[in-house]
RNA sequence: GGCCCGUUGGUCAAGUGGUUAAGACACCGCCCUUUCACGGCGGUAACAUGGGUUCGAGUCCCGUACGGGUCA
C-alpha cells in the first residue's frame, strides 16, 4: 500500500484531499506546518498564522477521517525563505508573491523532502490543479475541473521530480462539492472560509508588517520606508507618497492624489525614492520579460512558441508569444497589450488547460 | 489706496430665486481573492462670513475677511 502524507492547512480543501486519498487507497497521515511563530519576528501584533487553532482543525478533521496527524516547524525556513524574500522583493521594489515562494520552498521542497525520508510514497495538497504523467513518463501540470478555483498558477514551479511524487486530488471536483463532501463527512471545517490574504499578514497591512519586521531586524540592516515624490510622467512632483514599499505597479488606491481621472503606479524607482502616477493606458504593455524560469512541459524553450501567458494570479490568460532570450529569460510578446506588468509577479504559460511553464517578471 | 472679479464637500467643479445642492477625483466600507493589485457595489462630506430684499436665496443687494486682476 502506498502512502501519502497529506499537507494539512486546517481548512476544507486539504481535509477533504485527505479524505479522497484515503478512497484511492492511499494509507495516509495528516501533517500540519507550523510555519511562523511570533517570536520569530519579535512582535504579538503578528498573526497566528498556521497557528494552534489550524492545527486543531487539521487534526479534528484527520481524527474524523481515522488517520494519524502531526505538527511540524519549518518556522525557519520559513523566515528564510518565504518572508526573507517577501522582505528583500519590496525593498527593491518588486511586488512579491510569497504563496508561490511558500509552495516553491516548503510545501513541495522541503516538506516533500520530509515525507520522502519518512518513507512516504506522495505528499498530497487541496490545490485545485490537475497532474498527469504521459507515456513518455514525463509529468505535466493541468489547470482544475473548476476554472474559477484553479491553482495552477502557484504551482508553475514544480520540477518533474517533484510532480512524481504530487498529487493534487481535488483538481478534478468543484470547490461546491468538496464542502458538500466535507459536510457529508462530518468535518468541522465543512464551512471554514477560505483562506486569503498573506497567511503572516492576517489583517492585510503588509506595510506595517515590512515596517516592523524590518524595525525587528535593525540590528543588522536598518530599513527605513521614508515619504518621497509622486511623480507625473513628464516627471513633476504631484504630491508626497508615504513610502515606496507601500505601491504596487497598476494600483490606484491609497495614492490619495485628487485628480480629474482615476491615477494608477505605472513605475517605482527605489534608488530615487519616486513613485511614477499617471492615467490607465500608461499601465499597458505588449512585451514582458521573464526569467528565473521552470519549464514543466518540456525541458527547454529552443525556438518561440505560440501560448498564453497569466501575468498575475486572478488574470484570465492572454495569447502571447514566448520567445527565449539570452540567460534563463524569456521575452512574451502579448498579442494585446496586457495591463500593469510587475517585477516579482509570477508570469505563468499556458497552452490550452496545460501550464508549460512559468516565471518571474523582472 | 480707487475700481473690478472671485470665494460651493479633502481636491477640481456644476448650479443664474423654489434642486433631496450635480459630477469627477480622493477618502471610507462591503464584495471579489491562498500574493500584491485591478475591478464591482455602497457610503461620508460643501454653498467664506454678517446683515438685508423676497412667500422663498448658493443664486439679488450691502458690509467684513481672504484670494486674484487692474489703475495712477
Amino acid at each position: 500500500m502506498k502512502k501519502a502524507l497529506i499537507a494539512m492547512s486546517g481548512g476544507v480543501d486539504s481535509s477533504v484531499a485527505a479524505y479522497r486519498m484515503q478512497q484511492m487507497g492511499y494509507a495516509c497521515e495528516g501533517v500540519t506546518m507550523r510555519l511562523f511563530y511570533n517570536e520569530d519576528v519579535g512582535a504579538e501584533v503578528f498573526s497566528k498564522c498556521c497557528g494552534a487553532d489550524d492545527v486543531r482543525d487539521a487534526a479534528l478533521a484527520a481524527e474524523r477521517l481515522g488517520m494519524p496527524h502531526r505538527a511540524v516547524s519549518f518556522s525557519e525556513a520559513f523566515r528564510e525563505q518565504v518572508i526573507g524574500k517577501f522582505l528583500r522583493v519590496y525593498e527593491s521594489g518588486g511586488t512579491p508573491n510569497p504563496c508561490i515562494d511558500c509552495n516553491r520552498y516548503l510545501k513541495f521542497d522541503l516538506l516533500l523532502r520530509y515525507a520522502l525520508e519518512q518513507g512516504m510514497d506522495v505528499v498530497a495538497t487541496g490545490h485545485y490543479a490537475r497532474t498527469e504523467q504521459d507515456e513518455t513518463g514525463r509529468w505535466h501540470l493541468k489547470k482544475a475541473v473548476d476554472a474559477s478555483k484553479d491553482q495552477s498558477y502557484v504551482l508553475y514551479m514544480l520540477t518533474q521530480a517533484q510532480l512524481e511524487h504530487i498529487r493534487f486530488p481535488l483538481g478534478d471536483q468543484t470547490k461546491a462539492e468538496t464542502r458538500a463532501l466535507a459536510e457529508r463527512l462530518g468535518l468541522t471545517n465543512a464551512q471554514k472560509p477560505d483562506s486569503q490574504d498573506i497567511c503572516f499578514v492576517p489583517d492585510g497591512d503588509y506595510v506595517r508588517f515590512l515596517r516592523d519586521y524590518a524595525a525587528f531586524l535593525e540590528r543588522t540592516r536598518g530599513a527605513a520606508y521614508p515619504p518621497g515624490a509622486f511623480l507625473d510622467a513628464a516627471g513633476r512632483e504631484v504630491g508626497r507618497h508615504r513610502g515606496a514599499v507601500r505601491y504596487t505597479i497598476g494600483q490606484r488606491r491609497g495614492l490619495g492624489l485628487p485628480a480629474g481621472e482615476r491615477l494608477y503606479v505605472v513605475k517605482k524607482d527605489m534608488a530615487r525614492n519616486t513613485v511614477t502616477v499617471g492615467p490607465e493606458r500608461l499601465l499597458y504593455a505588449d512585451t514582458v520579460e521573464v526569467g528565473d524560469l521552470n519549464w514543466i512541459a518540456f525541458d527547454r524553450l529552443e525556438s518561440p512558441i505560440r501560448a498564453a501567458a497569466k501575468l498575475r494570479y486572478r488574470m484570465t490568460e492572454q495569447p502571447c508569444t514566448i520567445e527565449p532570450m539570452e540567460e534563463n529569460r524569456v521575452r512574451l510578446r502579448f498579442d494585446e497589450p496586457q495591463r500593469a506588468p510587475t517585477p516579482g509577479q509570477a508570469a505563468v504559460f499556458y497552452r490550452g488547460d496545460e501550464v508549460l511553464g512559468g516565471g518571474t517578471i523582472v
